[in-house]
DNA sequence: ATCCACTTGGAATTCAGTTGCATTTATGCT
DNA sequence: AGCATAAATGCAACTGAATTCCAAGTGGAT
């Protein structure tokens, strides 16, 4: 379904920011950071917003986010994937979500690091 | 070789806030925030002397750091291991590191993320 | 015992991200 | 089209983590 469709579906509505963000979020392909999100919709919405929004899009999971270096990097969520981040110039790109990333091209020195997480006992109820 | 030796043959101080640092994770097996560490230091050391201490092992690669929902987590680096979060109250635990991670004693629905990192061919100089 | 580079503590600062609140706006209904 | 209303926005002020500055302290080599 249309991603605008998909927002309104779920109860938000189509604001002048909000497609702002998406627009942009459509019209990168790498994952970007709150801040470059922020310079990328220039004057179409507050910072606020847009802190807003992508909490927004995440709990719907329409964005996916991963973390590096303390960073989170955004970008629409259309097929389960990963990011991978230059250690020295922290620019990403994002990868397809398959097994094993000893090689991934123009990139040299990969290392990765698996992050995971579930509900612990203590904490069912 | 003995954690104290290392850090002095790197040429690191063994310093009283320093060596109660190292202590108290040492005597921890679950990885700590920063701000989980300086309460367990109490006012054997400042603030700003466990961010400086956990920076400067996490250089040497004495400790090892993951990241889960914005959150550094902070053990000693003895082998290769992840760590597990639980989404609800964010306790970690730590897991030797191992292919998949589909099932772990005391936790259920289990996700994980690969945070994958290198070096660009843009950086390669 | 002395000396110096390394280390520390405390205050001030920075910066990302959040909150409260008044105002604006999308959207469903008549 | 006009209206009602809940959602969304912008602004300013706030929060809390982490860093910086600088003066004072300390480990450990000689």
């Amino acid at each position: 379904m249309d991603l605008r469709k998909t927002i309104q579906s779920r109860g938000l509505k189509l604001t002048k920011p909000r497609l702002a963000i998406i627009s942009v979020l459509e019209n990168q392909k790498k994952p970007l950071t709150a801040k470059e999100l922020f310079a990328a919709v220039g004057k179409a919405c507050n910072k606020v917003t847009v802190y807003r929004n992508i909490n927004a899009l995440e709990e719907l999971a329409l964005v996916s986010v991963d973390i590096f270096n303390g960073e989170k990097r955004y970008c629409l969520a259309e097929k389960p994937h990963h990011h991978i981040t230059c250690r020295r110039c922290g620019e990403s790109t994002c990868l397809p979500c398959k097994d094993s990333f000893t090689q991934v091209k123009n990139f040299i020195q990969i290392d990765h690091q698996v992050v995971i997480s579930g509900i612990c006992v203590a904490c069912v109820n």
